[in-house]
DNA sequence: TTAGTAAATGATAATAATTCCTATTGACAA
DNA sequence: TTGTCAATAGGAATTATTATCATTTACTAA
């Protein structure tokens, strides 16, 4: 399972890209991006790789924007900012979730708790000018 | 507008199904409800009418679960708790999202917000105990 | 009653994101 | 070289959702 050798130069390119940049990108964003590098890298393999990631907890998926879903390669938890218009995800770095928030949460939901999830939806700032002008 | 007569029992059916249950459910399920009282109801009315609603504020989604879309009659913000073995939404009533946190939020994002949503995401109690079982 | 209308619907086709399938390729060990 | 097995490419299949369009329903006015 090491990334040695041409065998694995896809699998990490994706991780790799995913954890270059901060867009939380979906799987087709990942594909374009990759596919300078590998031409004849196909979506399947993205998705497949994707999906592996998450399973092996290296990546977290934020849901679905405008359904695609979305990516994020950090996985400690932070709070998201999603814009409606524009369809934009963006980290609010300066915020994070209570622990005793989850501590309640983890006592009411009675369960086992894997994640927490704080995102607000709005317009962002370059959207919100962009409908003034028009 | 009004939900007087024939032509809008349907159009409220969906809403009541969708305030008289806690499941957060889907549009499929929602059909299943509908249809012993409106055999002839479709499937598309029921999404043409939940994206209707959703538009209008009368309810709102919570985004997709194993990749389906899940809606809420309650648009008071409150926090969910997703199982993801079973799939299953609850609400932890007693939470709620600190003011503060909002106010926060908004000033980092720069834009407007408009909702928020914190969900937790693990294994509910049901299934933590058939997973011992097994 | 009887058109005339506009909205709501049913049935079904179309769309698109994601997953599945199968033959092929690359890496590595014997 | 050869066998094995995981990883992949390419494309077909799946499926949730949306769009289309002819029909039905409700309401209004003559």
């Amino acid at each position: 399972m090491e990334a040695t050798g041409k065998h694995f130069r896809k699998r990490s390119a994706i991780l790799n890209c995913l954890r270059q940049t901060d867009l939380h990108p979906s799987a087709e964003w990942v594909y374009a991006q990759v596919k300078p590098q590998f031409p004849d890298i196909s979506l399947g393999t993205v998705y497949r790789n994707l999906s592996l990631f998450k399973q092996q907890g290296l990546i977290s998926s934020l849901g679905t924007v405008n359904g695609i879903e979305r990516f994020d390669a950090n996985t400690a938890p932070h709070v998201h900012f999603i814009c409606q218009t524009c369809g934009a995800v963006m980290d609010l770095p300066g915020m994070e979730v209570p622990q005793q928030l989850c501590r309640n949460a983890a006592e009411e939901a009675g369960g086992e708790i894997q994640a927490c999830q704080l995102t607000f939806t709005g317009t962002c700032s370059a959207c919100c000018q962009n409908h003034n002008i028009n």
